[in-house]
DNA sequence: ACAAAACTATACCGATCGGTATAATAGGGG
DNA sequence: CCCCTATTATACCGATCGGTATAGTTTTGT
């Protein structure tokens, strides 16, 4: 094991557990048992370290959310693939997942939002653009995409956290309650 | 104006722009103008001034919620009243508001999780207690208090984030467009 | 074999971290 | 007026912050 990714999973773990400011520097060399200048070397930055972080973990999920987010005529179908894939993300990587989750309500001005903020945004337009392009056959959701994809993404994230807190657990009936509920309500 | 209030108007505002952790004593005290000494007389601790912000930002608005959340033969009513309560704490607190939710994501180990978890807990409490009430009169929901306070929770702080973020305004419609996609989904 | 490049260790930088010992000042009650 | 308590300032603590200059050690391409 290479001494850089040894520093991006150390990184990861010390970061989902205590948060980016939380942990120094110092910590993380320590805990991966090399020196400062190794890490500046290959993160230039503590800054560096975290885009590093983010990318490696986001890179190969926003490629198959891209996919399972193509709208193909059945909005709850494509909805059902999108829920599947990010439980899938959560339950695969928890870790990572709780470190994102966090950063993304993080400060506005703080090295941890900032870095993670272009990868919400991009979730956030393929998600808009699922419920944009199901409006053409759900004429009763027309101009609500931005507000649906919000609330969905957020019902999604809500039910993780609850997860990754151990008080549910994602499995496959879960997907098909959360679907459910997005779609229909609590009274159905 | 004291110099407490000072203190604990500063650190909000600070606190919410960049995070428990991301701001110092130092800039806290500088920016009340007062010296350290003062900030340690009234507060014990950095994290003595994190708890007593929290306190008088949530004190009253328990109360508030606890009324509101009361089940009353109505659910629908219910919790349009914990709805509207939501919206105008966040308007009229904003800052407050932003920090608050930052902290409920915050890392598990961090000051900021650990000094906000009890408020939570204490909403989470008080939001499932009106969905168990419920239960009685509407059967379909028995034995899912928890996972719909959960997301009912979710949604509101969703849509609350979103309005902080200035993409939608929390007014009046809102609230009835919030019930309503709770209530019965996106389909209707 | 050799030089260039990649990598890593020692030791250090100024700044800031949260927190405090000591003492001066202010205000109120007797 | 005097004492007592509350409040505030000066000056400092050791530890840690993110980051780096320098030099040594490996690895790689030729």
């Amino acid at each position: 094991m290479n001494n850089q990714k040894l520093l991006l999973d150390v990184a990861l773990k010390l970061f989902s557990e205590r948060g980016y400011d939380g942990v120094g520097v110092q910590e993380i060399v320590d805990l991966a048992q090399v020196t400062k200048p190794t890490l500046y070397h290959y993160f230039s930055s503590k800054r560096g370290l975290l885009d590093a972080l983010l990318r490696k973990g986001f890179m190969p999920f926003l490629g198959t959310l891209k996919a399972a987010a193509q709208y193909e005529g059945d909005l709850t179908r494509s909805l059902e693939k999108v829920i599947r894939l990010y439980f899938n993300f959560a339950k695969e990587q928890p870790d990572f997942y709780r470190m994102q989750l966090g950063m993304h309500f993080a400060p506005y001005q703080s090295d941890a939002y900032t870095a993670v903020a272009l990868y919400g945004a991009e979730q956030t337009k393929l998600i808009e653009a699922l419920f944009r392009a199901a409006e053409k056959d759900h004429g009763n959701m027309r101009g609500r995409a931005a507000q649906y994809g919000a609330s969905f993404m957020g019902m999604l994230n809500t039910y993780i956290n609850l997860a990754i807190n151990h008080q549910i657990e994602l499995d496959d009936s879960l997907v098909y309650k959360v679907l459910h509920q997005f779609m229909h309500g609590i009274f159905s």
